[in-house]
DNA sequence: CGATGGTAACTTACCCAAGAGTCATATAAC
DNA sequence: GTTATATGACTCTTGGGTAAGTTACCATCG
């Protein structure tokens, strides 16, 4: 007898590596890496720690495939925005669309992807960096396009509206965060309405 | 004898309040509340941990002085610039002058306000928002004046647009930590062409 | 002028809690 | 009975916080 948890509850690997993925993606994107400890991903999915480590190694790779799933997700998006034929702010506009009606229920992945805490130095630092560039990468090639068409072809100009850019989407994600009553259709006619506001008429 | 490094070293108070603030907000501003340890800091100063335990209580009191501190000099600063004539979006590119010019030696301050690893927690927490929050507060008067101009008074039309201002602010300020080279005369050019890439014109 | 004592400016050496990571073991399922 | 799924009970490091003591300075008293 003794131990009254022990032992298998039935639950296949693959299954529990997804639901342990979806509770650590939420800590991780809610309260920064630094902030997220191991255990409580562990007591959120009614398992033990020692579990989460058998299956993912480390606390940075826990992180790290939050962010391979995640980033595949987020990417794969605007990869098929950015095949379309799309440019300049029309092409933002879709991109904006697209992540408000694919994160409505998972709002806070957004920021697993601009964690400050994430750890900058050791193994997982480069690993880490790919899966971060990779979304900055797409909105990089989308601002260099809005830009060509201004008339503007300068790297430095270019790359820090792309930066300009992130901040605005991290900004409205943030805001969602705080405001959860918010469809992701309302959120696009509100965007809609701000741009509105700033060029003085309705495009 | 013993103890080689015991004993006073002359410095006033005042004087090593200043120098300590300095370093702290620095790294706070830096690496974030979370990331920063206070015996970082007393290194940095030269000084041992205790003495800065003895000056400002602990970590979070630490924080909540450079907040004090750099909330001063942010926020009268926004407070010159609301009380000129300018509105709208010409108040908004002064604004960003004013803060290049400012903050050109400590591009790091500007962080410590909207650092996710705050403790959202405890005691502190109301002041830590109160200071946040006036720097939010003059950014929504500005805000509320823009769309106001624009007509559109929705309140939460208003808020998210302040918090995409906040973003943009925020991601030029993380961009020029990134770019030590640029001058804060550098940086205001580089907004006009890249407002100018957007709105088609040079206003 | 030198002794005395108070105080401000400091430090070493410690405590303690939180959290990353590990080991040996247990049990359900097949 | 073998294996995948699981856990209780550890260890070890990091970092916030503290107790007690040390040294320099300065005023006052003889």
């Amino acid at each position: 007898m003794a131990r009254p948890n022990a032992g298998t509850k039935g639950v296949p690997r693959l299954d529990r590596e997804t639901q342990i993925l979806d509770i650590a993606s939420e800590h991780f994107g809610t309260h920064g890496f630094a902030a997220t400890s191991v255990a409580a991903v562990a007591a959120g999915a009614g398992i033990s720690k020692p579990l989460v480590y058998s299956y993912f190694g480390s606390k940075e790779g826990l992180y790290e495939a939050c962010l391979e799933r995640g980033g595949a997700l987020l990417a794969d998006e605007m990869e098929r925005i950015a095949a379309g034929e799309a440019v300049g702010i029309e092409r933002g506009m879709q991109t904006l669309a697209a992540l408000f009606s694919l994160l409505e229920e998972r709002r806070y992945l957004w920021r697993l992807f601009f964690d400050t805490t994430a750890p900058t130095d050791g193994p997982a630092r480069d690993s880490i960096a790919r899966h971060a560039d990779r979304i900055g990468r797409l909105a990089d090639e989308g601002v260099t396009e809005l830009m060509a068409l201004a008339g503007n072809t300068d790297a430095l100009d270019v790359s820090a509206m792309t930066s300009v850019w992130l901040g605005i989407v991290d900004s409205l994600m943030n805001w969602w965060v705080e405001h959860p009553d918010q469809t992701a259709d309302q959120m696009m006619q509100r965007c809609l309405r701000l741009l509105a506001a700033l060029f003085g008429d309705t495009p």
